[in-house]
DNA sequence: ATGGTCGGTGTCCGA
């Protein structure tokens, strides 16, 4: 079973280069974040020709969004959401071979990394901690759960083009990576990607639309995430972070990151 | 040291 997710930063601007991934690289579910789109205005029918027929999504208007399109049915769809805003930044589905999924876009933070000042560091904060607390509830539970998508926290040193030039940017500051490697401990989630990388080796899947060329300046971060269950550890097989997408045409600024899993 | 670019409820907001 193969599983990605992308922040796609809207779905109908890139719904070409959606169905060009799905075409080459045919996960069986795709988790998607930044769909800026309300679920009536979905565009369904594109991923139902590719044959991703499931479809779970929630989204709203111009803003955030997730949505997760599947080959495999679900058994169940939900729970949704964990925002105190009410941004649609999360959804929970179960495929029916029973592997829960959830799919996440973690807030940004805006730029001043003071909660204090900063509304959206405020809600940043909180989200991590809500994240935190609805696994750590469920630790005794041991069904095989992924929880993917865009954290928009970089947790290594190694997970961003400069640790020393990033401590005080939203993203890498210590306060958000501590809250970070707590919501991992909670439920004792596995860092897919850092099974497969050594912590000590760079990599990114997000490069900012600002840089003059992003390949040459290679200024990343590692914002994209999928965590699995302990007991998920067996079926893991890989793991790619598809950065040569960075440079398509109409590109995003995120790249997905896909997992395969012997299931 | 600064400002750089995207997409969408577009002449601002959030990233």
């Amino acid at each position: 079973m193969k599983i990605a997710t992308w922040n796609i930063n809207s779905v109908r601007h890139r719904i070409a280069l959606v169905a060009r991934f799905l075409r080459e690289k045919q996960p069986d579910v795709l988790c998607l974040q930044e769909t800026k789109v309300e679920n009536g205005l979905f565009p369904a029918l594109p991923f139902h020709k590719l044959g991703y027929v499931h479809q779970a999504i929630h989204g709203q208007k111009a803003y955030h969004g997730v949505a997760v399109v599947s080959r495999l049915p679900f058994r169940k769809t939900g729970p949704q959401d964990f925002c105190r805003e009410g941004h649609a930044r999360h959804m929970g589905v179960t495929l029916a071979n029973g592997v829960e999924l959830h799919n996440f876009y973690v807030p940004a933070g805006g730029d001043i990394p003071d909660p204090g000042v900063n509304a959206k560091f405020d809600h940043k904060l909180h989200f991590l901690r809500a994240m935190e607390r609805f696994f750590a509830k469920r630790k005794s539970r041991r069904d095989p759960v992924l929880l993917l998508g865009d954290l928009n926290v970089a947790p290594l040193e190694s997970d961003v083009w400069s640790h020393k030039q990033l401590l005080d940017v939203v993203s890498h500051t210590p306060v958000e990576t501590k809250l970070f490697g707590e919501a991992q401990a909670a439920f004792d989630w596995i860092d897919v990607t850092r099974r497969f990388i050594p912590p000590e080796e760079k990599i990114y899947s997000w490069w900012s639309y600002r840089a003059a060329d992003w390949e040459a300046s290679d200024r990343g971060r590692r914002l994209d995430h999928v965590w699995a269950s302990p007991d998920l550890a067996g079926a893991l097989k890989s793991q790619t972070i598809f950065k040569k997408m960075r440079g398509w045409q109409k590109a995003s600024d995120h790249v997905p990151v896909m997992v395969e899993l012997d299931i």
